[in-house]
DNA sequence: AGCGTCAAGGCAATCGTTTGCCGAACGTTT
DNA sequence: AAACGTTCGGCAAACGATTGCCTTGACGCT
């Protein structure tokens, strides 16, 4: 008789429990306990017995019933701000990289930058009991802290929180800037402009800061002040309109973001500007897509975004059992050599 | 006396239980669960004051001890066989937002095309009982069920489980190939070419065939076989070349990914050609950093991941809840038009 | 023979909720 | 006044695993 279609979708194949691997391996649900646990002092044999039985019957333990008995659920909350985008992803990966290592599992959360729902979720995680909390989102000013007096730790990684005692890792964007500068200069360059986005945005402001020092410290000043717009490869193309239109004598920009870059890219190629020859260009994100896709292939400054969501993970790690660590973590960036500024041979 | 450090991070605000609850408000724990949750028939004047006591304690259901007794856990696991990647976000995305509505959590694993973690993961979330499991992941062929006889209901999303009993929600790619090719001749384009990614990827294979069926329909042949490649700009431009010197007169080029496009329309504009003009273009994807970075802006193919993951979500529940589905559902493409089709005025 | 020691494993309390069943109190009906 | 129905809320048994403590029996020592 061929199965039914509820049968053939819902296998209701009851898991089973411990008392069963213990009924068959003749022993008490204790001792079974013990054998699976690798604690206790038990008879190798038995617990060789047990864990054939536990195969056999495959079993698996009942999380929650093993949660509400030990207090930890070995489960983390991921909220992201923003909705999950391009910059959210990479911090997942890295996160749940560390996290899925120590057995850990992640409750994604996307709060779409509303603190109604970012509040719905907190409360939810809290509600399953999370061992600890992940925060990120879109990077821009520091974040008001999600709450205070939690019962379980929270790291924010990317975006900070506005309390400097929360333990927040973030990456270094001065240090991503200066090493941008530092390699044009490494190359030769001398009149070096910047392309950024919009001037109220927090990491425009500081990368372009971090750019003037770097020239500075140098004894040299930038070929143009700022340009600030949009992170867009069409500000990028109208920026560099801009400067060839003002004249400006240029031997290197180092734009804000890889958009920008790119867009700058092809306008310069369009107006038979060689690059790296003419002019040499350094992005910011080293987002795969962009980079590959610019002619030539753009240098840029990789954040290192994966590894900042490791280390929050393991900084969340660290104060859930108990070493709580405050404070700012600034991680360093890391620069990624393209044919945008390859240095041409003698010729 | 200042908190310690300790203190300062962790403040162990032991959340409260519903005993307590109940004490505060003077009635058994039973009853203070019945008020919470709507049940048993109690007077309206109880049940308020047992939600204040709840309010005034700050207090949140212990999920743990609620699955044990329940059975249910609200929570599903979500399992991407790539690393999450571009297409596996949006469907993450629309899923947490099927399920976020209906107060269900996503558990989140990324399997990264290993066997051996997609089996780890898999344990894992029956240990967490999950209600439910969406298995997705990069599109190829149809995949290996990722287990049978599972306690819990299971659906694909993007990709299709290569056991057609399984449920699993997929795009139906040709018919946006139709679209597309239906969308170019009703602009008025008669000598359409069709650039594409490798031969032995499966998308290209129905996408390719469907556009041509699609012309067949209206008596035409394309305009050049189809042009296999890699889903990349540069092969969009190396195809254009391709084309060029061949002298093959085409008057629209649908492409099988918008970077593919994209490197056409670039190529395209190198070589003098005006797009919409004399070639029209459109994509396939509809991802927004590459059709808006085009120029002109693309028309693309939308496959409307979100939707795709909010039916799988759907399908999920509506599995949980008893009502199993089987089988393949196809979601419909949409096809957004931009400038890259635009029809000129007269002039 | 008596005692102490130790290993092996059973017992039962416990975690926090939910829920079926039962009892008390009160009002209504005859 | 007795019988009955309702409403409200308490009681206690689950759910499945963990763990400290206790019992049992074997063994070695004096």
């Amino acid at each position: 008789m061929p199965e039914t279609l509820e049968e053939t979708l819902r296998k209701t194949v009851r898991a089973a429990t411990i008392s069963e691997v213990a009924a068959l391996a003749g022993v008490s649900t204790g001792t079974a306990s013990k054998a699976l646990n690798g604690r206790g002092s038990l008879r190798p044999e038995t617990r060789l017995r047990v864990q054939q039985a536990a195969e056999q019957l495959g079993f698996v333990v009942n999380g929650a019933a093993r949660s509400l008995q030990t207090g930890r659920t070995y489960t983390v909350g991921m909220i992201t701000t923003d909705s999950i985008g391009r910059f959210s992803i990479p911090l997942m990966i890295g996160a749940e990289d560390a996290l899925g290592a120590g057995q850990v599992s992640v409750l994604l959360c996307d709060a779409r930058d509303d603190p109604i729902r970012e509040k719905y979720y907190l409360r939810t995680l809290l509600s399953r009991k999370v061992d600890g909390i992940i925060v990120t989102g879109r990077r821009n000013q520091a974040r008001t802290p999600i709450a205070t007096d939690l019962p379980v730790p929270v790291v924010y990684a990317f975006i900070s929180s506005s309390d400097p005692r929360d333990c927040s890792v973030v990456p270094d964007e001065s240090d991503g800037a200066r090493k941008a500068v530092r390699h044009l200069l490494a190359i030769g360059r001398r009149r070096i402009a910047h392309i950024t986005g919009p001037e109220h945005h927090h990491s425009a402001q500081v990368r372009a800061a971090a750019a003037i020092e770097a020239l500075g410290a140098e004894g040299l000043r930038p070929a143009t002040d700022t340009m600030y717009g949009e992170w867009s490869e069409a500000w990028g193309r109208q920026a560099v309109g801009m400067l060839l239109s003002t004249g400006a004598d240029v031997d290197a920009v180092f734009c804000g973001s890889d958009q920008i870059a790119r867009g700058v890219a092809e306008a310069l190629r369009e107006a038979d500007r060689d690059v790296p020859r003419d002019v040499a260009l350094v992005g910011f994100d080293n987002w795969d897509v962009m980079v590959e896709g610019c002619r030539p292939q753009l240098t840029s400054i990789d954040m290192d975004l994966e590894g900042i969501g490791r280390s929050a993970a393991e900084l969340l790690l660290a104060a859930i059992n108990g070493e709580p660590v405050q404070g700012q973590r600034a991680q360093l960036c890391r620069l990624v050599p393209r044919a945008s500024t390859a240095v041409l041979a003698e010729s």
